[in-house]
RNA sequence: GGGCUCUUGGUCUAGCUUGGUUAUGACGUCGCCUUCACACGGCGGAGGUCCUGGGUUCGAUUCCCAGAGAGCCCA
């Protein structure tokens, strides 16, 4: 980057710490809420034919003007005075020269549009360096750099007789004396945010020092282009870059004035300032210990000194995916791996490691670094905040791992939305654990399991079922929602392959006509769409269950989809349940033996029969094609307004009170269609109806779903 | 001050892209069930102004606008 221009040096302020003598990267600076005292100082006005007006005053020294600063120690460095050109009190003032209080420097009042108008009296004096408004005015008028604070915070020689005092003692100091020269007009108390240094809290001061840079600024459309081409997970992320980008003023202030970081690897002739860097070879080189890769300068042969800067540390972190594919060092594997895939990371580094990262691949080989990025959040503490040791609600990782294992830990951070923040929760991790303990159990049940029986329409039901699971964990997971993944993969083992399928082959594990292998392979292949997840526990069963190599290394499951068997096992999952409930509902223990149960549906369950008088413990299940011998009375009808909606538009309401009318529905189920109120009423704008049975008056046991009717008969 | 995000039973949360039956699940809570993988289990119940106001619409948790509160990043 040097060799191609998109390094160099030059002086630039950066922020300075005047305690801990050093810079401060942007990112190590915090902000601070204080009040200060707004000065307003008279400046008088040079010449005599002045207009005077109410802002432009006269005392026994002439014109004056009354200019408001936070900062009178900065005093000896104000260059110029600057106005808003909107502003009508002071458009006479513009061009003309000021005479600075006690400094007694000429300085002309320019014009420039980011003067506030309500800021003071609407006239500010620009020094060197008071903060980053004075930094993009110094920039914008092209103004000398001077320096009025050395790095320990003293006042400079130019500073004249508050030389070598503390800024805090130099502002009292000239406070005082601009009062004893009537100079000081008033006083104000103004709440300000201050920068300070993240660990000592001490006001920072921007100071010009040299620096290396890598040159942004020729290069932010180009960087805008790379990102725009990177899928973003989540989507809304990209924005925050971009804006960054727009944001940014200043190219990128790499050296730091630190112990330890990687340093500069260069040489500077102390004659000339040549610039020599380390070969490839040599790297990696701390040019303070190291010889550099030529005796003497090669332009004027003076002594070369070896740079004592360090890297800002994203220099380094800023080519992780160069590094990881071997940039430089293997081109086959760089060939293969580059671009990466991925880029993982938190939503608070966006501004430095994606954007630096961006910058220097970019630049260094012309392409983006990965194809996606995906922005993760923060795990906060318990109670929705940060967590700070000070606060003292921090977690500590490694008290979970020792309790409770790693799984549960992996679940809880997969089980976050992508890029939220979402506090840490005990909560899931005891869910986690029963889940754990539930993947397990299930595991030591089928371990036992070896009779060789034939596969049947509920084994290919569950296989069907998982197909479609594999499918909504593969949608989730190219979207990297692990929350997705994790919730859906979770759903099939335990709600569904446990509570359901292993209730309804359960008798035939006891009676050996189970296909074991069959069942072993399915939940093995289960446990995979969990393994990057769960990866301990799945390792476990897996291995006890297939023992042939480690889950984390088996091939991503597959599953066959059966649309008969899916529809069949459902309907006998949905009777099964059913069943449960009323036995449930009925105070009955779930593994009453129940005489006799009639099924009237129209799909044939034949070779579902034994499935479902096994789970539910049931003599005999009759499956029939007709309807029960009952009289049916509609007690209540609703509507389906996702049909009645668009056919009848503002009418919607009416007619839906037409609908849920029992005897309206009655007359409606059985006819078909009919006409009521003036509306044409058709039998699918019911959505559900709820009627009793009665056989003879009796009360007749009727379980009564929209797919069957089961008649139970104890 | 600017940007982005969030606000859903006691607590936490899914759904909102593509508006429509009874709003998902977890933790807790209450009741029932000791069935031989698991009582760290199973089944069921109670518990909701989907932040507020306005708009679009026959219909808004969902779309639009405004506001309030919270978080993060930046200044």
């Amino acid at each position: 980057m040097l060799e191609k221009d998109m390094v160099y040096k030059g002086m630039h302020p950066v922020n300075w710490c005047t305690r801990c003598v050093t810079a401060l990267g942007d990112a190590e600076i915090e902000y601070a809420d204080r009040d200060t005292m707004l000065n307003f100082v008279k400046f008088h006005v040079e010449g005599n034919n002045i207009d005077e007006t109410k802002e432009i005053k006269q005392d026994h020294k002439g014109h004056y003007v009354i200019v408001a600063t936070t900062r009178p120690e900065l005093l000896p460095t104000c260059q110029v005075v600057a106005v808003n050109p909107e502003d009508p009190r002071y458009a006479s003032l513009i061009g003309k020269i000021l005479t600075t209080p006690i400094f007694k420097r000429k300085v002309r009042v320019i014009s420039d549009e980011g003067v506030k108008t309500d800021y003071g009296t609407g006239i500010v004096m620009i020094c060197s360096i008071g903060d980053k408004d004075d930094l993009e005015m110094i920039y914008k008028h092209d103004l000398d750099f001077e320096k009025a604070i050395d790095e320990e915070g003293k006042m400079t020689e130019m500073c004249a007789l508050y030389e070598g005092m503390r800024t805090i003692e130099a502002r009292a100091m000239i406070v005082q004396d601009l009062q004893d020269k009537d100079l000081l007009v008033k006083r104000e108390t103004l709440p300000q945010s201050v920068g300070t240094c993240w660990r000592c809290h001490t006001p920072v001061e921007f100071l010009v020092k040299d620096q290396w840079f890598v040159k942004v600024m020729p290069y932010k459309k180009k960087i805008k282009e790379a990102a725009a081409r990177l899928n973003w997970y989540p989507a809304w992320m990209k924005v925050r870059l971009d804006q960054w980008i727009d944001s940014l003023s200043w190219d990128w202030v790499i050296s730091r004035q630190r112990y330890f970081a990687t340093p500069i690897p260069v040489w500077e002739c102390q004659g000339c300032n040549k610039i020599v860097p380390a070969t490839i070879d040599q790297c990696y080189v701390d040019p303070l210990n190291d010889d550099p890769p030529v005796a003497y300068c090669p332009e004027c042969g003076g002594k070369l000194a070896g740079s004592k800067e360090v890297f800002d540390t994203w220099m380094d972190s800023s080519i992780s995916a160069l590094y990881n594919s071997f940039w430089c060092r293997d081109d086959a594997m760089f060939e293969k791996l580059y671009p990466m895939t991925v880029r993982t990371q938190a939503h608070d580094i966006i501004r430095t490691w994606a954007f630096y990262s961006l910058l220097r691949t970019v630049l260094l080989t012309g392409e983006e670094p990965w194809e996606d990025i995906f922005i993760d959040g923060h795990i906060l503490a318990p109670d929705g905040r940060s967590m700070h040791a000070s606060w003292g609600n921090t977690i500590d990782p490694l008290e979970i791992l020792e309790e409770y294992g790693s799984d549960p830990m992996r679940y809880f951070s997969a089980s976050r939305g992508l890029g939220e923040d979402s506090a840490f929760s005990w909560k899931e991790i005891t869910h986690s654990q029963r889940f754990i303990n539930k993947i397990y159990n299930i595991g030591r049940f089928l371990e036992n399991a070896d009779a060789k029986g034939e596969v049947t329409m509920i084994d290919r039901w569950i296989a069907s079922e998982l197909a479609l699971t594999i499918g909504q964990v593969e949608d989730a997971v190219n979207k990297y929602q692990f929350s997705g993944a994790l919730k859906e993969a979770e759903r099939f083992i335990w709600h569904v392959f446990a509570d359901n399928y292993l209730e309804m082959i359960k008798y035939r594990f006891y009676n050996d006509t189970l296909p074991s292998a069959f069942v072993k392979d399915l939940y093995a292949s289960a446990l995979k769409l969990i393994a990057p997840i769960l990866v301990h526990v799945t390792e476990e069963v897996y291995s006890q269950l297939i023992g042939d190599g480690s889950i984390h290394m088996s091939e991503w499951p597959r599953s066959d989809q059966d649309e008969e068997a899916l529809r069949k096992g459902r309907l006998a999952k949905g009777i099964v349940s059913e069943i449960r409930r009323w036995k449930s509902d009925a105070g009955l223990p779930l593994n009453k033996e129940l005489g006799s149960v009639v099924i009237y549906t129209d799909e044939d369950l034949g070779e579902l029969k034994n499935d479902i008088e096994g789970a539910m413990n049931i003599g005999e299940v009759i499956i029939s094609s007709g309807q029960p011998d009952v009289e049916e009375v509609i007690i209540s009808a609703t509507p389906n307004f996702a049909l009645i909606g668009p056919t009848f538009g503002k009418d919607t309401k009416k007619v839906a009170t037409l609908l849920e009318d029992p005897k309206i529905a009655a007359r409606l189920i059985e006819e078909g269609a009919i006409e009521e109120k003036g509306y044409t009423l058709k039998k699918e704008y019911i959505s559900k109806v709820e009627r009793i049975f009665e056989q003879k008056g009796k009360k007749v046991e009727l379980i009564e779903h929209p797919q069957f009717i089961i008649e139970i008969n104890g």
